[in-house]
DNA sequence: TTCAAGACTGCAAACAGTTGCACTAAACCT
DNA sequence: AGGTTTAGTGCAACTGTTTGCAGTCTTGAA
């Protein structure tokens, strides 16, 4: 049925080792052989069996990308990159989605381990020893987390954080909202203490909040009543809701209000006010991750992060 | 290193097979050994290793899904819903990108085919006769694409693009453009097939256009000038990209053109209008996709699309 | 002419599992 | 009591590939 390196050798008249080494190491096979071998193997549309391969090699050539939620659409640029990183080495990528539980975050790692040469972890939320565990079993590098021991990507959250305050300073704003995101993130965390290290604009928490269009849109009553006329947002789809959230309450963005969010996701391109954002280099990331997994070297990257200005913010009235 | 059957085997008293058998076939074991056996790989944190497994079974337990473009906002649900679809039953997924271009299509799923036991492909852009030819590699099953002899999981846009016009036609649209997407798409053709049967508009027909915003917009003069007070899109980023390129000629959405698109992706959501368009069931294409393969049927599948209606339609003047 | 070195190639033992077959006891029938 | 079934387990071959070792054949040098 399936056709093994067994039929390629007995084809052309060679042995199994001959065959297998024309693929995996070709300058130790005579030229004509090579040539004779590959024509027949091309023949028969002879493929070396990766998972037989790995079994003797202890490499799969596989790699796998674990991340909370897939539909975000945060993540999809992200994989994309990944997995164009890999397809580039030649491996494969497989992709996971814990649906936002951590116990499927260690569940997966666990059922992974051995099917691959290292993993991928983005934000995850397991906790540090946990973690630590899982990194006995299997390389991974960890995106958007700190962690000693692992290889990690930054991005750096931070200081796009400080720039996008730093704009609405520069506009003119004195008092600014950061509408946080969920209690306990890495990510607000880092927002939080970079935003307050601005001179000259008053800060004010609004928050804890859900991550989504609709906590956005829930926090517009608190944001009106801040008297905050600029406001930074934990992510672009907080942004959205919010801007959605204010229009309901009759305050319009810019003209009212400033917005600005964070991550650069596509709807925030082709939502109305286009929104002034922090980009995040996540295809960057994907990428870097990917080849910090496959050259095992161990790493702490930090990515650079920018404003883009667009067209939710503007000098107060 | 890694602990393998053997190990397992020598620390709990019994031969190998024993231990497989109690992880492949627990009713043949005897209870008190079948315990025994279980503990103790659960002490030393035995997995069995699937791609050995895979090298006797022939099953390898991983399926593979092959899209266009990961970052496409309307493959993201398709890819998470397929996802969530395999881990119910215990199957990984491989994820893989063609970046648009059909040889890539071709070449992974040769790459995949020894390690997955089926494949998804999402709109395949190769020919039928290749196809033909990879289907004998591995199974796969066909999302929106008609193949015969393959699983095919279709979404009926034809009925979608039907609702749509026959929605304008009920608003007192007379003469709806079609802005068309690429020369050759198979959905393209569905689309204006179904769109041309509706009775009492008059349908002109603007195309092709690349499948993206920039087509959209770049579409919106010969739209006016076609003289359409109702446009049915290809795509909702053709739709969203439309709706700015009238704005930019002075023409707003729904007063003085109503535009519907397709797809329902995350961003027609969060535009402004909200886009009216028609649904498709991507994540029910997804899971279906999956649970198809892993039965082994094959079907042909047509999904139900629906009609959303927001804010980028209304009556003409 | 003889020897050593080098270039190829074959042999066979791994790798981590599965599975048909044979074997042993115990249980069940007449 | 003797024969037959049945449950449970072990044995060993097999899956497709890699790789250390050993063997053969050239080739070049002394």
């Amino acid at each position: 049925m399936t056709v093994t390196i067994r039929d390629v050798a007995r084809a052309s008249g060679v042995h199994v080792s001959t065959v297998s080494r024309t693929f995996s190491a070709p300058h130790m096979v005579n030229a004509a052989t090579r040539t004779r071998v590959l024509t027949v193997a091309e023949e028969l549309g002879y493929r070396p069996n990766r998972a037989a391969r790995a079994l003797t090699t202890g490499r799969t050539h596989n790699l796998g990308l674990i991340v909370a939620d897939i539909a975000n659409p945060f993540f999809p640029p992200l994989i994309k990159a990944a997995h164009s990183a890999a397809r580039q080495r030649d491996y494969h990528l497989f992709v996971a989605d814990t649906d936002e539980e951590p116990a499927a975050e260690e569940e997966l790692v666990q059922a992974f381990s051995k099917q691959v040469d290292g993993l991928v972890l983005c934000s995850p939320r397991s906790s540090n020893k946990a973690l630590e565990r899982l990194a006995e079993r299997v390389p991974f590098v960890v995106i958007n987390r700190r962690l000693r021991g692992a290889a990690t990507v930054l991005m750096d959250v931070g200081h796009g954080a400080r720039l996008a305050v730093e704009h609405l300073a520069g506009l003119g704003h004195a008092r600014v909202a950061l509408v946080s995101g969920p209690a306990g993130s890495w990510t607000s965390a880092e927002i939080r203490t970079a935003a307050e290290q601005v001179p000259g604009v008053e800060l004010v928490v609004i928050g804890p909040n859900a991550p989504t269009e609709r906590g956005g849109f829930a926090a517009a009553a608190r944001v009106r009543d801040s008297g905050a006329t600029g406001v930074l947002a934990y992510n672009d789809l907080v942004a959205i809701g919010l801007i959605e959230g204010l229009g309901d309450l009759g305050l319009s963005v810019p003209e009212d209000v400033s917005v600005v969010g964070i991550d650069d996701i596509v709807p925030g391109r082709l939502s109305r006010p286009k929104l002034t954002t922090v980009a995040m280099p996540t295809a960057a990331a994907g990428r870097l991750a990917v080849d910090l997994l496959i050259q095992e070297v161990t790493a702490t990257t930090s990515l650079e992060t920018r404003l883009v200005i667009r067209d939710s913010t503007a000098a107060p009235r």
